[in-house]
RNA sequence: GCCCCCGUAGCCCAAUCGGCAGAGGCAGGCCCCUUAAAAGGGUCCGAGUGUCGGUUCGAUCCCGACCGGGGGCACCA
């Protein structure tokens, strides 16, 4: 019968009409507006003047078109969450959301759907936002965006043009505008840098098109042709951070291919110590500071030349103590000496393994260089796998004692790390023994081996004193690794022979893509075929409208095939005339276009005023929602939460820019997220018959803990939530079930926010029953009256529960344990309901203080229930429950008292009684008694408030 | 192969200075409500912390080794 739930019971249908009411409510009076110190933004700012500010947020979606799972939102809460509570605490809190929507994936999806990008993109922008207003976010509607809105990629193209405006300067250690380096140049005062100016002349004598060629080559954002990712599958090139290590696409998982092509590249190396160091200074979980440091992979050693012949190989070691071991050398396959070394012939008595089987040197080296370029990345990296090479057929000289080595390539070695070339020490190197011992190669030890050793069992990689490392002028022998290393390092930099430096694996940031759906580049090329800036006023250049935009693709593995951008195609597009300072000319356009990591590099930035068109951030909105809180700091979003996936793509990215955007003078603030959470993984349990095929686990029932699926037993595995799987859970049902309050609070419970969790189904109804005890506890379910009375006083007991509640849910909120919180909220309702039943009056002086803890995590019902409680308007600004100390403290406390560390007996004291105190209640107590009877007190330990413990001897 | 994280009740998980192993949820038992059932309310039950060893008066917590699970890196010289 209906009528046996009581009329005015929190149900879901309740749920829903609260919740949807309280949303409209919101968005009309604005509750979430969050005020800036000034411009268009700052009305009601006096209001929050004298408040700390914290800015809060997460990494905002991709609308890629795949519907949302409850795993989703699980970031999103827990920074609402946060938001909520430093509001009601006492912060001007800012808590934006945003929409990432260039790239390959909304692409992908227009193309599926044969409907436009913007199209497709627009309506999953507009479903997530109507999601998120469902669950009852707080985020300030007014500073929301699109990266694909033209307000804002305007400026991305702006910072673009900032940084190919922008050169390193190594000697002040930070970028400056390229005008300088100009001023520089043509006063003599500097020389273009290494590398920069092929002309062989200099500077001076340098005609214009020849300057700006050279100029061009010292910009953070430059041309260089190089052997780039050419993703056939996808039509376009990748840069190194989105292609996996078995040399294949991240998005999509097409094979990618080394191919020499001409590329706009972002200087990102220049950054490399930098972003290192300050890592130190970033609020990051270890893990994804250590895969930053690994991904940027600095290492410091020397670099050594060896001659050989006319010629000099250089190499580059982290081991220069070694070099008197070193018994061989090693080129990569596709090392440009390699050509110019290789001998004539085989010299007389050529090892017959190092020949290859081949009659001359070069055609050795031509068929080793065919199967090292054919070998898939895969291959070449399995490390079980056997060493090869062949000789070049020639020697180089170690300096250090004159030794012949004899010279090999071998794809052990890289050409992109380091110089592409090794000196091989087999005693030191567990590779180089492998390959010494296959080539039987001598191997000569020059660190002392630990007593025991066994030669035959590999290198030795461990610590010691060197030995066999001396000459005429140097003697290592004796010294530790480092002190070898210096040493070594000062005579080979007195020879002429080397000297120290340091490596990276990082690499230069490519950031063409030949793809439509993309923000273009703000670059046009002269009569000269070399870029010219579009001015800033002529930004944005918008993407062109076309009925055309799928990407020019191949066959996965066509690795000849070259990119056409979608762009190159829109004939009136591509060619523009323009009047850039000397009169009308004809400009060809760029027609490239961004990768999809440019719009998230600085959308924090815009959030802080997302309808600026005059600038990139006001200064001063900068310095007050990041900038540093004082001397050392590096500023930054105080709480960044998302996912882990994105440790070294996007993270390093936005690092890089916003450092660039600090030299130039644009932000204050040195890194752009001061503190970065990765919030857990939801999984969920998937099943599979006996077939081994997937059934809908929304189907499957438990008994005595076996599993079935229409009456047959099904295997139970663990796994991401999806369709493949079949154990996709959306939040919208669990809405339509529960309510998003009851959903909110159940996504909360189940751990602190960087936990993985599994996802329960069945375990959601705890929350809603939690919620329904708070409810009851303020609403008589039959009547419907308030239960809250002034004229009950609550009793000392509850007055602990309360405070000793405040206590712990605003150590939960602000530690983002937020299942600590739920937890101390329902034993303070549990308590409630004991003590005061279902009908008689409850302490306002206890009602409303559970009700405002409550209202972060449950916002909807908080704010009915605030309003039922007879308070004009949301419960979002007023104050957060402070904890009375007093009532924390117990009068009396009981005590532990352990015999030889097991807790034989307990014993009430007071709560401030000392050491001695308790040892005399302790003694007092039978069972103690008991023990302590006839035997020996070694030691008595006694820690007040907290346990005695007698040692018996 | 190297590095990082995690193993606590039938299940998910707490225990933040080394001090009585339990906050919370699910499942289960009992009681109330109910004609009955479900829902709801109340209440109870439950492990000595993956294994072995060490440090300590005392170890879930610190140290070492191993087992199991997850993640990252991987011929980076």
């Amino acid at each position: 019968m209906p009528g046996d739930v009581p009329p005015h019971r929190y149900t879901p249908a309740l749920a829903q009409q609260i919740e949807l009411a309280w949303q409209d409510r919101w968005a009309a009076e604005g509750t979430f507006h969050t005020p800036n110190p000034t411009g268009r933004l700052s009305a009601g700012f006096e209001k929050v003047a004298d408040r700390p500010k914290t800015f809060v947020m997460d990494m905002f979606p991709y609308p890629s078109g795949a519907g949302l799972h409850v795993g989703h939102p699980l970031g999103y809460l827990g920074t609402d969450v946060t938001s909520r509570f430093r509001r009601m605490d006492g912060d001007n809190v800012l808590h934006p959301m945003g929409y990432d929507a260039f790239g390959l994936p909304a692409e992908q999806y227009a193309v599926q759907t044969g409907q436009h990008p913007r199209i497709t993109t627009e309506a999953n922008i507009a479903a997530i936002r109507a999601q998120l207003r469902r669950l009852g976010v707080d985020h300030d509607e007014r500073r929301s965006f699109a990266t694909i809105d033209p307000g804002y990629y305007k400026w991305t193209q702006w910072i673009f043009l900032q940084i190919f405006g922008a050169w390193f300067d190594e000697d002040a250690g930070k970028a400056r505008p390229i005008e300088e380096l100009v001023a520089e140049l043509d006063a003599g005062t500097r020389e273009p840098g290494e590398g920069t100016n092929p002309f062989g002349r200099p500077w001076a004598g340098l005609d214009d098109v020849e300057k700006r060629t050279v100029v061009d080559a010292h910009r953070l954002a430059y041309l260089h042709e190089a052997p780039v990712n050419w993703c056939p599958g996808l039509g376009t090139v990748l840069s190194n951070e989105e292609v996996t290590p078995d040399g294949r696409s991240e998005r999509g998982n097409f094979p990618v291919f080394r191919r020499p092509l001409k590329q706009w590249m972002m200087r990102i190396t220049a950054y490399a110590d930098r972003l290192l160091e300050d890592l130190d200074r970033l609020d990051w979980s270890d893990s994804v500071k250590l895969m930053q440091r690994n991904w940027i992979g600095r290492s410091t050693g020397a670099k050594i030349r060896f001659a050989c012949g006319p010629e000099s190989i250089e190499v580059f070691t982290t081991r220069p103590d070694t070099l008197f071991g070193a018994t061989y050398m090693v080129l990569a396959p596709e090392h440009p000496l390699v050509g110019t070394l290789t001998a004539p012939a085989w010299p007389d008595g050529a090892d017959p393994r190092w020949t290859g089987g081949a009659a001359t040197p070069a055609e050795a080296v031509r068929e080793y260089q065919r199967q090292a370029s054919r070998r898939s990345e895969l291959d070449r990296q399995d490390t079980g796998r056997e060493k090869t090479g062949v000789w070049l057929g020639v020697t180089a000289t170690n300096p250090v004692n004159g030794r012949e080595l004899p010279v090999f390539i071998a794809d052990y070695v890289l050409t992109g790390y380091g110089t592409g070339a090794i000196m091989a020490v087999p005693g030191e190197d567990t590779r180089d023994w492998e390959f010494a011992k296959k080539f039987g190669l001598d191997i000569v030890p020059t660190v002392e081996r630990p007593e025991g050793f066994d030669e035959d069992s590999g290198a030795y990689t461990g610590p010691g004193r060197m030995i066999n490392s001396s000459n005429d002028e140097i003697s290592l022998d004796g010294l530790d690794k480092a002190a070898a290393i210096a040493r070594v390092t000062e005579w080979l930099v007195a020879k002429g022979s080397g000297e120290a430096t340091t490596t990276y694996k990082l690499r230069d940031w490519l950031f063409s893509r030949q793809r439509y759906w993309g923000e273009p580049f703000p670059i046009v090329y002269d009569e000269d075929d070399l870029p010219v800036a579009v001015p800033t006023s002529m930004l944005p250049v918008l993407l062109p409208e076309v009925d055309d935009y799928s990407p020019k693709t191949f066959a996965d593995d066509d690795a000849d095939s070259a990119p056409e951008p979608p762009l190159s195609r829109v004939g009136d597009w591509t060619t523009v005339e323009l009047d850039l300072g000397d009169g009308p000319k004809k400009y060809r356009r760029e027609t490239n276009t961004m990768p999809n990591w440019a719009g998230s590099c600085w959308y924090y930035l815009r959030y802080l005023d997302p309808g600026d068109d005059e600038q990139l951030v006001d200064p001063e909105l900068e310095r007050y929602w990041l900038g540093p809180r004082g001397e050392g700091d590096v500023g930054g979003v105080d709480l960044y939460v998302g996912g882990m996936e994105h440790a070294v793509l996007h993270l390093l990215y936005a690092r890089f820019w916003h450092k660039v955007l600090h030299d130039l003078g644009h932000v204050s603030s040195e890194e752009p997220f001061r503190r970065l959470v990765n919030q857990g993984y939801i999984s969920a349990y998937a099943y599979t018959d006996e077939r081994g095929f997937y059934v809908p686990a929304a189907d499957v029932v438990e008994k005595d803990g076996r599993f079935f699926y229409e009456g047959k037993p099904v295997n139970r595995e663990y796994g991401k939530i999806g369709k493949s799987l079949k154990n996709m859970v959306t939040p919208d049902e669990m809405i339509g079930a529960y309510g998003a309050d009851t959903f909110r609070v159940y996504e909360m419970s189940t751990g602190p926010l960087e936990q993985s969790r599994p996802w329960e189904t069945k375990a959601v109804v705890g929350s809603q029953r939690l919620l329904q005890r708070i409810w009851r506890v303020v609403v008589d379910e039959v009547s419907g009256a308030v239960r809250a009375s002034d004229d009950v006083e609550p009793s000392e007991e509850t007055l602990r529960a309360l405070h000793r509640a405040i206590d712990g849910v605003r150590d939960g909120y602000g530690t983002l344990r937020f299942n600590i919180a739920i937890a101390r909220i329902t034993e303070l309702t549990n308590h409630l309901t004991q003590a005061y039943g279902a009908t008689s009056p409850v302490p306002r002086s206890v009602a409303e203080p559970l009700v405002l803890m409550v209202a972060p995590l449950a916002p909807h019902m908080a704010d009915e229930l605030w309003t039922r409680l007879g308070h004009d308007g949301s419960s979002a600004w007023h104050p957060f429950p402070v904890a009375d100390p007093k009532w924390l403290v117990e009068d009396t406390v009981q005590v532990a008292v352990q015999v030889n560390g097991k807790v034989r007996s307990q014993v009430s004291v007071p709560a401030d009684a000392d050491a001695a105190a308790l040892e005399a209640a302790a003694r007092a107590d039978e069972k103690i008694a008991a023990y302590l009877d006839g035997a020996t007190v070694r030691r008595v330990v006694a820690v007040p408030g907290r346990l005695v413990n007698f040692v018996l001897g």
